[in-house]
DNA sequence: GTCTAAATTTAGACAAGACTAAAAAAATAT
DNA sequence: ATATTTTTTTAGTCTTGTCTAAATTTAGAC
């Protein structure tokens, strides 16, 4: 059984794994966690006595098998609460982390299934995040970034990219939410601002805006 | 702030306080806590640094307004979590109590608030125990052990005393719950077991039994 | 009242997780 | 190919919370 601190450098670990697989580094590791490089290493050092990583010194490391398990239970039960948080007890979209943060240690096999369906087996998080199954299996959604799409496209916000307090109050103050409908009528060629419609009002959009901003398109 | 440990000893201290104010001792600490008596001190130093007991060297401690304010807190959102586990997540009475040791810790007014509002604003745990309220004062219940009371008496069971799995597993089986009506019929003299009406059917319950129960006499 | 037993505290040690400073390895530049 | 910089590791220290063993205080027995 992980400690809780060896759980949030698991998890750190799993963010920082890109799709082609190479070495996660000390430092990378160190500075996500807000720590020193030497506690990094001594972590990692404990995390591959236990069969959580492979490390190669001075190389970088690796999650198992059972290191990624163990990870993506811990990042079910962050997102399965995150929902909880928001769709019942009326958490903004910038409190929930927090408390998440905590909640995602909590260790017990009912309650999660419980809250799983609970919430009718949601498989996005507030932030549009896919929410990995009982099994570890990550939920295939296609989505795509609203500042790729063209004029008449119809889109449904699904997430966020940047989850900052500032980005999530922009969006509030904007009405912008999950399910938010959000149709495209033109992209300015000089910034790439964009022109939408946001519940029948027409607004102006800047490229890091819309570069942030997850939909599907209808 | 308190750390988790030192919130589980403030609970233990709590729960060890008698109506009569008398110290509570270094002994008494640590058997509640599954800790030596040397730890016991150890953590009563630095309760005592941080002004949460009054301590007197070789007599015991009380807890001073901080101490009992931050070790009611923990209580508050320890009940809380067992209605809500036990309402909304169909935990049975003997489930809950390992999984709300865990969750409360957790550390945000917002939740707790949402939390109690979500419930309904419980005043007992499903155990009968009460539920004090966000200015950390405890509703009063006038509850009395079922083997107080006198043949004839008509009472609704409210809480236990006793909450080990065993016992909670043997009401299960005879169908004693929260709200449960029992009529007390007779007393056996000799080895005061009770004769008593519970839905309908016809019971004999031990001494022990009886002095587990806690009901309210209609 | 003194002597013994029980309770409590002190002293010293350990594991987990973090840190600083210094050493060693790897990457980069010339 | 060597010198410099960056990254990583090691060594040693600190804090929290625990422990054992020894010392001290309090309480009980006579």
């Amino acid at each position: 059984m992980a400690t809780l601190s060896e759980e949030n450098y698991l998890k750190a670990i799993f963010h920082l794994t890109t799709k082609d697989n190479t070495l996660v580094s000390t430092n990378s590791i160190a500075k996500k966690m807000k720590t020193k490089a030497s506690s990094a290493t001594d972590m990692i050092k404990k995390l591959s006595d236990k069969g959580h990583v492979d490390y190669q010194k001075y190389k970088g490391v690796n999650l198992t098998d059972r290191g990624r398990l163990a990870a993506i239970s811990v990042i079910r039960k962050h997102r399965l609460w995150e929902v909880f948080l928001v769709k019942k007890f009326n958490f903004s979209w910038d409190e929930v982390h927090e408390v998440a943060e905590q909640l995602e240690h909590i260790k017990s096999e009912k309650l999660i299934n419980e809250l799983d369906a609970f919430l009718d087996f949601p498989t996005e998080d507030p932030h549009g995040d896919p929410i990995p199954n009982s099994e570890g299996e990550m939920p295939n959604t296609k989505r795509v970034l609203l500042s790729m799409v063209n004029p008449g496209d119809n889109c449904i916000c699904v997430g966020v990219k940047d989850s900052s307090a500032s980005f999530l109050q922009y969006l509030d103050r904007y009405k912008i939410t999950l399910g938010t409908q959000i149709s495209v009528i033109s992209k300015e060629p000089f910034d790439e601002s964009m022109l939408v419609i946001i519940n029948t009002s027409r607004k102006s959009i800047s490229k890091e805006v819309a570069n942030n901003i997850l939909i599907k398109i209808k």
